[in-house]
DNA sequence: ATTATTACCGAGCAAACCACTAGGGATTGG
DNA sequence: CCAATCCCTAGTGGTTTGCTCGGTAATAAT
């Protein structure tokens, strides 16, 4: 039940243009060194956001990569499911109906896959970038106040 | 976001057993058989479940495998945790405070993935061995009736 | 026009993981 | 005894993961 990295370092550099939204192109290298992900390892994955229509791209110099909507119109289950496939646990919810699934009672289990399926989906969906950039500079805020405690 | 076949084959396994609860021990090679599942690899997941004390072996000739509890007592949860190890998308989750996590930032995710975790372990939680037997045979129910009216 | 900076692309690759298979041994009922 | 059954370890081919390497193309700054 793990999430390969592509997700986790996808949302983390979605996370980081959200931050930087409106400052104009971001290039990749920065994202990178923020988020402590390689470079190059990073450019595959935001090509397949780009693909996907979730970033565009701007070439040359000063150039870099832009949220292609708000913040707020991103959810972590646009990305995530960019990034990691179809959300289901198992193969067979992807399959048309009833394709993949010959034995009777395995539909027993296909039920408890799908609740499954959709309480993730729920929960990915629920949250969008701008959710998390407001929960970042919070807790930055806290931290402030925390400082002049000590 | 998948389970491996582990989980799979196992919830399924464990189904069997418990629809046969009170019949004695049901060798392994007659799960295997109604399951679909090669017997030599049922074996190796099943020696997991036996370790974490969910099933009890009998040895010898009429051997097999009983449930050790009531079926009404095992849940979904109980077995995917077992094969699959602990429900988390990120491994930051399953170490300890503060341990992975250098990153300011990386919390704000985190945050997401103790939510999408939750959401998973409610679900499978949710569900018991008994459940699934008596959704089975309704299901079986169903089939009868429908044929009535063929 | 040149150069530096960026995005874009494809190949390769070591390590890990998955889903088994093979080949035995130990225990017990008949 | 012997057949049935659980128990254990090791190997294995294929896939996936998480990268690296080495380039090409576009563009802003000079």
């Amino acid at each position: 039940m793990k999430l390969s990295t592509r997700g986790e370092y996808g949302l983390r550099a979605m996370f980081d243009l959200a931050q930087h939204y409106g400052e104009g192109p971001i290039p990749i290298k920065s994202v990178a060194e923020r988020q402590d992900i390689s470079e190059h390892y990073l450019e595959q994955l935001i090509a397949v956001l780009r693909k996907a229509g979730l970033v565009k791209s701007v070439r040359g110099a000063q150039g870099g990569y832009i949220l292609s909507r708000d913040p707020e119109e991103i959810t972590v289950g646009d990305i995530i499911r960019v990034l990691e496939g179809p959300i289901a646990p198992v193969e067979c919810l992807n399959t048309g109906e009833g394709e993949g699934c010959e034995r009777a009672e395995t539909c027993v289990t296909r039920d408890i896959w799908e609740k499954v399926r959709d309480s993730i989906s729920d929960v990915l969906d629920s949250f969008t970038l701008a959710d998390m950039v407001a929960k970042a500079s919070k807790m930055q805020q806290n931290d402030k106040y925390y400082m002049y405690y000590i």
